[in-house]
DNA sequence: TTGGAGTCAATAGG
DNA sequence: CCTATTGACTCCAA
């Protein structure tokens, strides 16, 4: 009987009477490549047995990814907690790598054993009963240090508390104060060491060429991109890079919405948000109207009219070409790891409240799909020939 | 080599 | 401050 454990419960995980401090957490800027597949971060995870995490995410039964981060979001809002502060304590992350996550988390099934261990860290995160706790503790901590540091001297040592939090004092003239500084790497051209790169910003307009060259072909050939490259007056690496970003977030769209049609899909009658009322669209291919993306390379593939207007390809491949995502199976319940991960009540709220359609304005599935089937055929075309995709009847 | 998965880190907006 | 976006990088598997 297709029933979900959308219980009640609360977190009956056993408090570990483990004092432990683990401040030195924030990693600092250590270049050497460490690659030590331990345990990189001091996290807060208690004892357990002295599992490594890795130990556990390859022991973790299956998450609800999505409730996650949905419980995740709550808590550190509710409580004025960044994203900077939870990543880089918890998940030994970045915030922007945090924002993702939590924006667009990927169904579990979906998730290597790498990208899997942020989830376990937040499960076990929210089954700590002192999470938030700890972590506002660290933001005391940080922001004590900081303070410390901004009007570095001044004898503030102990003896503080009590008040007095720096309000004002916008100590501007310190006395004696002129010794180190970072150095700012002004637009210092000449220097070994390392020269930064301006990082590259695309315009719009090269967006929507790259937007469009994909359409027409998701997986460029090295000729193409040569073409593509020159032509935006782009460098061929980052028209490849743009590639490699792109198709891997038009995927990861992908899985957004197949982790919301699963989430109404269970038992909740209203199901299938019958949306798409137009053509709002517009999340990740801002493109314009709609234009299944189909690779035809016609003849001698490559067309010139990269920065003009896309020759419009009606027809409409309606096919629901999805990958054998096989997941909803039994659950592993494991000894340790139940308790661990066990009673995942309190994260399950997803299937009531996360349904209400909070995608007024997504219809642009259509074109994710095409992507998804483009995809497929750009896999098919490479398992059948290695050579340039060639007119495959359908 | 190529493509995918994860991330980082700069940067644009609030 | 904080969060979201996104080009570039590192690892890894095929």
């Amino acid at each position: 009987a297709p029933e979900s454990p959308l219980s009640s419960a609360e977190e009956s995980v056993k408090s570990q009477q483990e004092e432990q401090m683990c401040q030195a957490s924030i990693q600092e800027p250590s270049e050497t490549s460490e690659s030590q597949p331990g345990t990189p971060l001091p996290l807060p995870l208690p004892g357990h047995a002295g599992l490594s995490i890795q130990e556990m995410v390859a022991m973790s039964p299956e998450l609800d990814t999505y409730a996650i981060t949905k419980k995740v979001k709550e808590v550190l809002t509710d409580n004025n907690l960044g994203q900077r502060l939870f990543g880089e304590s918890i998940l030994g992350l970045t915030q922007g790598s945090v924002s993702d996550l939590l924006a667009r988390p990927k169904p579990w099934h979906k998730l290597s054993l790498k990208g899997r261990e942020p989830f376990v860290r937040m499960q076990l995160w929210l089954n700590d009963p002192r999470n938030v706790e700890k972590l506002m503790d660290m933001k005391r901590m940080e922001k004590k240090a900081y303070m410390k540091r901004r009007h570095s001297s001044i004898g503030e040592s102990h003896s503080l508390e009590s008040g007095l939090s720096g309000s004002d004092l916008t100590q501007s003239a310190s006395p004696q104060n002129l010794s180190q500084q970072q150095q700012q790497q002004q637009p210092q051209q000449q220097q070994q060491p390392h020269l930064k790169k301006p990082r590259v910003v695309l315009a719009p307009e090269e967006k929507e060429a790259l937007k469009r060259a994909y359409q027409q072909k998701p997986y460029p050939s090295p000729k193409t991109i040569e073409e593509l490259a020159s032509q935006l007056n782009l460098k061929t690496s980052t028209v490849i890079n743009w590639f490699h970003n792109y198709r891997s977030r038009i995927r990861r769209e992908l899985f957004i919405e197949e982790i919301q049609a699963a989430a109404s899909e269970g038992g909740s009658p209203s199901a299938r948000p019958g949306k798409s009322g137009g053509e709002g669209d517009n999340s990740c291919d801002g493109t314009e109207s709609d234009s299944t993306a189909e690779g035809r390379p016609s003849g001698s593939e490559e067309r010139k009219g990269l920065l003009e207007s896309p020759n419009r390809s009606q027809r409409d491949e309606e096919g629901e070409a999805e990958f054998p995502s096989a997941s909803g199976t039994s659950r592993p319940r494991g000894g340790i790891i139940d308790s661990l991960f066990g009673i995942p009540e309190s994260v399950s709220t997803a299937t009531a409240t996360a349904t209400p359609c909070r995608n007024p304005k997504d219809s642009s599935l259509r074109k994710k799909k095409a992507a998804n089937l483009n995809n497929i055929i750009h896999r098919l075309e490479k398992a059948a020939n290695r050579d340039e995709p060639h007119e495959w009847e359908f």
